[in-house]
DNA sequence: ATGGTCGTGAAACGA
């Protein structure tokens, strides 16, 4: 089973983009976040080739959160108890039978967090606070739990190009990596980091100053599962390639692979 | 502290 997630940065300007990525990769589930558009303006029909059953949580202008997956849902949630803001589309969640067996599978856009400290700031922090209340609620021996898209964080020193540049900065405080931390001391598991332990990629690249030829990225977009999962995982990777076309999004594909 | 570039939607604003 092949599960991707992609932070897409509008489907509208990316649809080309994400057709290739499904024609090459062809993955079972694609977790999609920042789509940008309303729900019922989704481009449901330019997809429909591909024979994804498609889930979507969109709002006007911004956010937004999709599924796409081979495997029908038995079950389809909008948002997790505790969100506290229920009118930014940042979740969907759908429970699968699959060949790996029964998952609970989980896009999820976290907010970016504006400035150090600010209220923007304050309330990323209660999402994560509320979201990880949320996981371990859902932690089951019957199914396996993914939840993967753009947490906004950088986890570890080494997801960031330089964490003396970044410290303290959005997205690399002490406080935002204890946030992502926290859920997987709670018994969730870093596909990529557990696939690389040691590698040094990333998942993003700001668009200005150059950020991609200098290399200057951080690896904020994961796939998190519980520990059953873990014995299935034969490899985990980011999409390089995707973010060297014109008109990329600023985020690349991370792929699963589980056997 | 500021600026750099995108996407949205038609001007700033968020990332």
């Amino acid at each position: 089973m092949k599960i991707a997630t992609w932070n897409v940065n509008s489907i509208k300007v990316r649809l080309e983009h994400l057709r290739d990525f499904l024609g090459q990769e062809n993955p079972d589930i694609v977790l999609l976040q920042e789509i940008k558009c309303e729900t019922n303006k989704f481009p449901y029909d330019e997809l429909s080739d591909f024979n994804y059953n498609l889930y979507v949580h969109g709002q006007k202008s911004g956010n937004g959160v999709a599924i796409l997956s081979k495997f029908p849902a038995d079950e389809i949630t909008y948002d997790f108890l505790g969100n506290e803001c229920p009118s930014e589309s940042r979740f969907i969640e759908i429970s699968v039978q699959t060949p790996l067996g029964f998952c609970r599978i989980i896009s999820v856009y976290v907010p970016n967090g504006g400035e150090v400290n600010s209220d923007k700031f304050i309330k990323k922090l209660k999402f994560f606070n509320n979201l990880t209340e949320y996981l371990k609620s859902k932690k089951k021996l019957d199914e396996m739990l993914f939840i993967g898209g753009d947490f906004n964080v950088a986890p570890f020193d080494i997801d960031v190009y330089s964490p003396r540049a970044l410290e303290g900065t959005t997205c690399f405080t002490i406080e935002e990596r204890q946030k992502l931390r926290t859920i997987i001391n709670c018994g969730f598991y870093d596909l990529y980091r557990l696939a690389h332990p040691t590698k040094q990629e990333f998942s993003w690249w700001d668009y200005r100053s150059g950020a991609l030829q200098q290399n200057k990225g951080m690896r904020i977009d994961s796939i998190l599962t519980t520990g059953n999962v873990v014995s299935h995982l034969k490899d985990c990777f980011m999409l390089y390639s995707m973010r060297t076309l014109t008109r990329p999004s600023d985020h690349i594909p991370v792929i699963a692979i589980l056997k």
